[in-house]
DNA sequence: CTAGGAGCTGGAGCGCGGTCCAGATCAAGT
DNA sequence: ACTTGATCTGGACCGCGCTCCAGCTCCTAG
């Protein structure tokens, strides 16, 4: 698709901010870490090109910080990815387990949403109940918690 | 032991970490920053003494706090419950937008779970295919199959 | 009575994940 | 040439949410 070594298929820093949703610090910041898989090119006078596979990588990185990867996690994975083939199982490891706290997260914040969506419940209740009253009786303990 | 001989009706520090999950460092924290609705009881000792009202608020803390509410919110939140009766409809708008800001948490965690999810079998399979074989190389990043 | 663990306070420190600043350089438009 | 804006570097700094420390007190078990 891309010849390799053409320099109008790069982008610059900023560029690259707006379609990854990183700010350019964080991109300077996360190469200093060594997130990247390989060096970012530079042209003559010393500014970042990306290439798409830099986006795609950043994407990738996104997505795992999203979800709560620690960037030492992933470092670890760009350092596995740079070390190139031999690895992968190492990789599917990583990876599955990541996928895994994910979806223990999910499940976690599922239950937060009953939770609260019960209290909502609660609120619109006494809410409406209020309005329809006119105005909240304080001495109406109402038997519930006022929580 | 582990457990003094007192009444049943308050719990000590110590036990309610074991409850909520937060630790006695965070328990303390949480009461000087005003995250609690009203103030702990004391022993003539000078110790604390939850009472199950204490508790269930505090269940409520960790149910918010995990699903991502800052603690300036829950803090606001904690306000207006020690205003108490009257604010009602602020307490719901309140609670309403966090469990819509944890819906959204739910389908971004979705969304990377999928992406993650596809990298887990496009390794699954090429460690199940793959061992014998020269997988993929990073340096011949430009053309090739992303990470 | 004594010992040892739980709890107290105020304040310092920490890990994370960036964010921002100063001061210089590069690159593009007019 | 000049201006304007993007980008560069190294390092300082920040907000959040606790966590830990020192030094002391309380309280219960043996």
């Amino acid at each position: 698709m891309t010849t390799p070594g053409t320099p109008a298929e790069s982008l610059g820093i900023g560029q690259v901010a707006d379609r990854t949703g990183l700010s350019v610090h964080a991109l300077r910041f996360y190469e200093r870490e060594g997130l990247l898989v390989g060096p970012v090119r530079r042209t003559s006078g010393g500014r970042r090109r990306y290439t798409a596979a830099d986006v795609d990588w950043l994407g990738i990185c996104v997505r795992l910080r999203e979800s709560g990867m620690p960037l030492a996690e992933l470092k670890r994975f760009a350092g596995l990815v740079r070390e190139g083939p031999g690895n992968e199982p190492e990789r599917l490891r990583l990876l599955d387990a990541h996928q895994r706290r994910v979806e223990e997260q999910i499940r976690a914040l599922e239950e937060c949403r009953s939770v609260i969506a019960r209290k909502v419940g609660i609120y619109a209740e006494h809410v409406a109940r209020g309005e329809a009253v006119g105005l909240w009786d304080p001495t109406a303990a109402a038997g519930g918690r006022p929580v």
